[in-house]
DNA sequence: CATGCTTCTGTGAGCGTTCACAGTAGAGAA
DNA sequence: TTCTCTACTGTGAACGCTCACAGAAGCATG
């Protein structure tokens, strides 16, 4: 005859069990479970020793009450959710997050707001305060629901810059201009030319920055910039297989082709080969972000590697200093090039 | 001079403030609010408009003092991340259970539990009652963390049948073993009859189901079951390719090849394409799940399509119904035959 | 008229925690 | 001794909600 309790989920211990366990005051356990401040080791040893027999773990929502946070924070992403399936980045960014936020033991909430409605109920959820603030992904521009936020005063985390130049938005975003500089340089190097580019979108940042660097480069070393070499994407596999079409048309003597995304640039290696173009013998092809989509690619992609795992660490370091009281920051990640099979 | 509040998040109203702004008690607006029985129309007007003029959003964390429940589920993933940053079907069946819960205004939390440590915490967490039930995605076969959650009373649905032959597992799976019959039927009725297979996990159902269907069919046709022709992967890319190109080494004769996940498919069109060998002209290809890797190779897969929108829905369904009290239950939903290019 | 039933409403208690405050004990200074 | 200061501890109140209960009002039944 066994003691079993399967399936039924008995009332956990509260604060006061474990008070009454060891011989103190609930006030001297919180103030155990708060830092332990002010609090004598004899108390400490044995509140911790009760702790661990009564196997007490500390009601959220009771501490949410009455502290006002609600020590959880919101992973919101305001793209359509066809990119959230299609693109790599997406899950490293959100399981970068979801483990820095762990290590602080913050759950993250994930939200998923691809349409009108599903926006308005959760900017609605996020202002009620039921998160204490929000990492944002948004290749949008301005974003309304980032605005909103702002305005209501919940503490806010973009990834990439955001487009409006205000100075009271945190965001953490890898040097897009220095990565696309860096790719063209090395193009550049290996002899080519008439080097195209489809950029991202051109409301956005992102896209803006990666196309300047692109065109610097070239200006600097003394290579005509040609229109009829660039066209732009929205960084989905199709844009890149679209924009790589238009411009063999275009430009059928494209010796180098600069793609703003690995899963754009994916796109590309589709259509130069649907056309016959051997990469690397016919045109080199570069891509950006160094996702999973780039080694999987064939030949495998050179490409500027976005430290990913960095930019989610930052992202919640900034986040919780703004929540901390701290003022909005804006934190640049250096890139790589990562050299590969297709240049 | 504006009134702007911008930067401080003011007090939000409570059901106090809610019920004088209405005229009637607190309790009225709580009867209101859940459900409205017991409620005269007059009331429940006044109330609502109430609601709308405060902009009252109800404090969960108060709710769940009190309930004990916490309205709120987790998404549980206890594969190494690696998988869930490669494999599209994750992020399907994430968004789809993220939807679905919104529906019911329900948040969903991301644990992802890759390390030893991470399980030991997560597992704490869940038990501790801060999840009201936990949707959990899982290839392995007697998952340990599955088991802990079970014998501490945690409704619990899972993605995929559980190797145990537990009756009291709720868990939704497509039918594995009728999706690859149809498919090597499609294959025998292209004139194929050397047809390999790389299987998934065989320590899984669905590893082992998929390939008892293939037996199965080739049995009934006549067709002899080579073990030259058989080889399992884990689901990964990699081990699609090896286990391609270990077929091609064991039976150079074979013509078709039906393998177990459209992303190991994609790694065996590779080793295939490294081959020389064409598909479909000298081996027709076909995969399972009908993921967003199946139409982005070349030549897009032709596939057993799992349902994973209905999936997903079916799994928010029976965990929602679980936690009401109902037992738990085994829901197994039809696949379909989707032919592309590849055979 | 009393009685019961149904529908509706208000009230007090309590969920488990933190926080402010009051208070105690011991050490050192005047 | 007396006072002050520091280190620590306990207590009541409060957070915002739901729930059980008591009771009122309306209506039909005995």
């Amino acid at each position: 005859m066994t003691m079993s309790n399967t399936g039924g989920r008995r009332k956990p211990p509260t604060i006061h069990d474990v008070a009454r366990e060891a011989g103190v005051s609930r006030g001297t356990v919180s103030r155990v479970l708060n830092g332990g401040h002010y609090v004598s080791p004899t108390a400490q040893k044995a509140v911790n020793a009760a702790i661990r027999r009564t196997g007490y773990v500390v009601n959220r929502h009771a501490r949410s009450l009455i502290t006002g946070r609600s020590d959880s924070i919101g992973f919101l992403l305001t793209e359509p959710q066809e990119r959230f399936f299609e693109d790599p980045n997406f899950n490293v960014l959100l399981s970068g997050c979801t483990q820095a936020l762990a290590a602080h033991d913050i759950p993250l909430l994930l939200m998923l707001a691809g349409t009108r409605d599903e926006r308005r109920r959760i900017t609605r959820y996020i202002t009620a305060g039921h998160v204490d603030g929000v990492l944002l992904v948004s290749s949008h521009s301005g974003d309304p629901v980032a605005e909103e936020l702002r305005e209501a005063g919940v503490p806010l985390v973009q990834c990439g810059k955001p487009m409006g130049l205000g100075s009271k938005v945190s965001y953490v975003a890898a040097d897009d201009r220095d990565g696309a500089r860096d790719m063209v340089r090395h193009l550049l190097s290996l002899g080519r030319r008439r080097i195209g580019m489809v950029s991202g979108p051109l409301d956005t940042p992102g896209g803006v920055d990666r196309l300047a660097g692109y065109k610097e480069v070239l200006s600097e070393a003394g290579v005509e910039i040609d229109d009829r070499l660039i066209v732009s994407g929205d960084y989905s596999r199709a844009s890149g297989e679209a924009g790589a079409e238009r411009l063999l048309a275009q430009a059928p003597d494209m010796d180098a082709l600069f793609v703003a995304s690995d899963l754009m640039a994916q796109g590309a290696l589709t259509a130069l080969n649907r056309a016959g173009r051997r990469v690397p013998e016919d045109v080199s092809v570069g891509g950006f972000d160094d996702s999973s989509a780039a080694t999987e690619a064939t030949p495998a992609l050179t490409t500027i590697r976005q430290p990913y795992d960095r930019i989610s660490a930052e992202m919640v370091r900034l986040l919780l200093a703004q929540i901390g009281g701290e003022d909005p920051a804006a934190v640049i990640l250096p890139t790589e090039l990562v050299k590969r099979e297709s240049t």
